[in-house]
DNA sequence: CATGAATGAGGTTTCATTCAT
DNA sequence: AATGAATGAAACCTCATTCAT
């Protein structure tokens, strides 16, 4: 009961919940959400069905911690990401970045395209990514808006859209999808 | 044993095959087709749950009835597509096309949207939809091509993502999302 | 309606009749009669579900009726043996005349065994059975009864068990078994 | 977390598997494989129906489970006969030992010639039982071998042929069946 | 006699979640 | 915190049988 245990306690606890964390990103991303059962995390996390609630309330509080825990990894990303862009240089960064931080984790960012049309979890997905995604068309938004275009928010909105489309294609068609000349291209219109 | 009597029940059969083609399509839209139970489909349909087996095979057979049943809805619009486009203008009738397309079947489309990326179904669904999908983009390359792009194909597959990136986001918000204008900026820099 | 015109549709009836006894015993004896449903006999028969059950009342009276067309097609061979055997060239006729049935149809005494010890339908294979069986005791018991045998029933039981065990293992175990040899060492042994 | 509570908990399980084995072998043995729902096994055993799937994988499963069980219960007896013959007196022994191990599990021996037969189970059936009448067999024929038979296999075929007709008419009509004199008369013919 | 759509009970199996230990 | 046996609802599907035509 000392403080050091309690402290190796919640060190294990939560080496404990970064495992599921995992393991159920994986199979959520694999199989998909609704074809995981709890009983398969269970078993890749080493840790007994019943256990896992007491880490997680249910499978849905299961899939919320998923969520988090991903976009806690492109925290630093984020931060970044929220200054405002003023020149072309800076906005390519951007894109660049986002999709870099796309390929240093697809199983995240196929999840997340797997959940997006789920009628099942939309609402618990609205929650969590809308803010994201606002944030990213307001500041595409004032950078159109910098540039003089006609109808920054439609454009912002256009750009957020072709990124939504170009990740979710690479991500299904894996390498046969030539994401570097895309993103090209993609650059070269939008900047 | 007459003709017309012949003729009423297969009208009969085909009236009862849509009747449950459109009650799965809206069940499987907006509820999703792994959380659309077989009973509940029935039960729209006013058939019995044994009946429903009857006309298709089983849940997967009769999605891909409904994926058909759907696409045949297009088959005009598809054929009048698959000639080549020569002028902007020409370009511009297809974009706005595709998407009067989607307007006219939300509920389709979100069920496309939903089945993208489900590892569940994912091999009926390339199998249905990859002929359509390199279709355009091959038509769309020859476009670009014709137009001195500098990568015509990953321009062509940067648009059919951005297509796709705009159709999703429209569907998933709603009237929200200010089509008109987006699919004017996307004329704009895409023609 | 007249008598040629009945007569015709009676002969039609007996044909399709036969057909379907055909179907079903062949599928029975195939996949077992729990395993067989009404819809693949139609199927073979090519009648139609509905009018199967023109022709019988049911699953069950199907199978009284493919083993009592079964049966009929041994009458012949039941009639001659009815008759009493007093010497052991008669005995011996009589033995390779019941393996020559069974060979000579073997779907049937498949069917035959594998309904044996079926609790499902065991009172209608006794009704229609034990007749048979108790006859072929009958006139064993008086064989050996004539030979002097001290316990003439027990030995025709026996001997009644043995045929059904060899029988059984030659239709189970097919060509493997090498049913010649053991009726050999049968007629050696028991006559 | 004790070793003893531990114990316990096995023991436990153990004893509800046993429950279910037990009354799967009831129902089987009764009302035949294919006519015993998975639901009447859990009733029976007072289980929940999807417990039932925590101790075996599924009614096939369940079946293996059911015939391993009881052959089990035959393995001292199994052992002991493998040993050669070459009394006549050994040869009597083993043969009455045969139907007291019969006699003493009536359910189990039903339900083994319930299956004999049954295509549906036919692949399960011949991988358990196969080695025990191969060595059944080859014991019987090297009996006869020793004796100066002039077709050793073929008489122990006959007699293992015999053996399976003797049990299952026993087993099927019951008392009326005069086992003990039948059993007498055959080790007169074999021995 | 002939058709096959229709019914609805019942079958096996899966699964999120609970709870005694 | 940890276990996994236990629950029971719900899923997909099959099938003998009926019945309007």
């Amino acid at each position: 009961m000392s403080p050091r245990t309690e402290k190796q306690i919640e060190k294990l606890k939560q080496k404990k919940e970064k495992l599921i964390l995992e393991s159920a990103l994986l199979l959520f991303s694999e199989k998909g959400y609704g074809n995981t059962s709890m009983q398969s995390i269970a078993i890749r996390s080493k840790v007994s069905k019943g256990n896992l609630y007491n880490y997680f309330e249910g499978k849905e509080d299961l899939l919320e911690g998923v969520l988090m825990y991903g976009l806690n990894q492109f925290a630093e990303y984020f931060n970044e990401f929220s200054t405002e862009l003023f020149t072309e240089k800076e906005f390519e960064i951007a894109i660049r970045g986002n999709f870099e931080m796309i390929q240093s984790n697809k199983k995240f960012w196929k999840l997340y395209y797997n959940l997006f049309a789920q009628p099942e979890v939309q609402d618990l997905f609205t929650k969590i990514f809308t803010p994201f995604f606002e944030q990213y068309i307001a500041i595409f938004e004032m950078y159109y808006k910098n540039k003089g275009d006609n109808d920054p928010k439609a454009t912002a909105l256009l750009l957020g859209s072709a990124l939504d489309g170009v990740s979710l294609g690479y991500l299904l068609m894996g390498d046969t999808y030539p994401l570097n000349n895309v993103i090209n291209q993609l650059i070269e219109k939008f900047k």
